[in-house]
DNA sequence: TCGGTTATATGACGATCGTCATCCTAGAAA
DNA sequence: TTTCTAGGATGACGATCGTCATATAACCGA
């Protein structure tokens, strides 16, 4: 049955931000498109008037929570703060609505070209965020620093997620924050 | 048709080693039993007699291919050599033969048990090993840096392999491999 | 109001997935 | 040598995958 058309865009909002949050928790092989359509409350038969195909969908998705990591972001006012806010242990229990370089990180790169581009989109506005939020240094130091403490921040949270003991994770993400959060936002 | 039991378990043995490159080039969803069989030189029939399931392969997989990283880094005398070794671009265009931890990262969380067991003891073997090369420093301080290079090391690895961009993926490598195998080994 | 358009539902397709039953065969044990 | 056993090949199972054809129904423009 046809909807009228501000539904229609609804559903397919809905439809992608089901998918990236489910993707995060799944990643891409680990979650089909019926599955995605039914958890938007839909059949999976009209999937194909919004999307040209999965892969269509993965990108849509993955910038999709790649922008809501941004905003995030831009909640906090220096890296040290940005740096906590992101490897605090909620963040590392909620892998579903959390960054996706952290949630999907590998699989990235085995991806179609949609999801990698806006990846690479996303690590140039964090880094240029970053350098801006570094106060002393010249230009090139600071873009040094903020790539160093994007590499770390995303290494932690993976690390901390995948690692089995509880202890170990905790250790990792407090480490991990005050050595990418305050070394490096003060040298 | 039966083979003797050393021709056994040189078989077994050739699917870990197949199938530890195959997940880590397409992720433990992305590559099929048969597949992997079929790229040791078997059928998929016979896998039951090696192993329970496809999670007891993975396990299996994921600790032989985290010993083969384990005994790459052996191989490095000083911290320094070991990051510059783990951060080059050889080592990022290989994804097949190189660190799983990198190559899988994200999906370790989504594992079962064994694997995540298997990647805790390489974590804890790693921290301890780079503890030991770390030279000035209290014990704490030791272990504090020796985690913050971990995971700037696999953080600056994923991120360099998930980008579309050449140009950005090299510098996120070179610019690693000075932050953290200079500063942090040094101060 | 009426006809064209379109979002969704239903259902099916070929392929592939993990798993298993069965048979064959030859090594291992007697 | 004979018997037992176990590794591998063959083939099939139910489920699920991505994709698409078709039908239905209601919004939208005329």
């Amino acid at each position: 049955m046809r909807v009228s058309r501000e539904k229609a865009a609804e559903n397919r909002e809905r439809i992608v931000e089901t998918a990236s949050r489910m993707f995060r928790e799944a990643g891409f092989d680990g979650v089909g498109l019926d599955a995605i359509m039914h958890a938007a409350g839909l059949t999976h038969g009209g999937f194909y008037r919004h999307f040209k195909s999965k892969d269509d969908l993965a990108a849509e998705a993955v910038a999709h929570a790649l922008e809501r990591g941004a905003e995030n972001q831009r909640r906090y006012t220096t890296l040290g703060k940005a740096v906590s806010g992101y490897l605090c242990e909620q963040h590392s229990a909620d892998r579903a609505n959390g960054c996706a370089m952290a949630a999907l990180g590998a699989d990235m790169a085995r991806q179609g070209q949609g999801v990698r581009r806006g990846l690479t989109a996303h690590v140039r506005g964090q880094l240029d965020r970053f350098v801006r939020l570094l106060k002393h240094g010249s230009a090139a130091s600071r873009r040094k620093r903020a790539i160093a403490t994007l590499a770390g921040m995303v290494g932690a949270l993976t690390l901390a997620r995948a690692v089995d003991d509880p202890a170990l994770s905790k250790e990792i993400l407090a480490v991990a924050r005050k050595a990418f959060g305050q070394a490096h936002g003060n040298c």
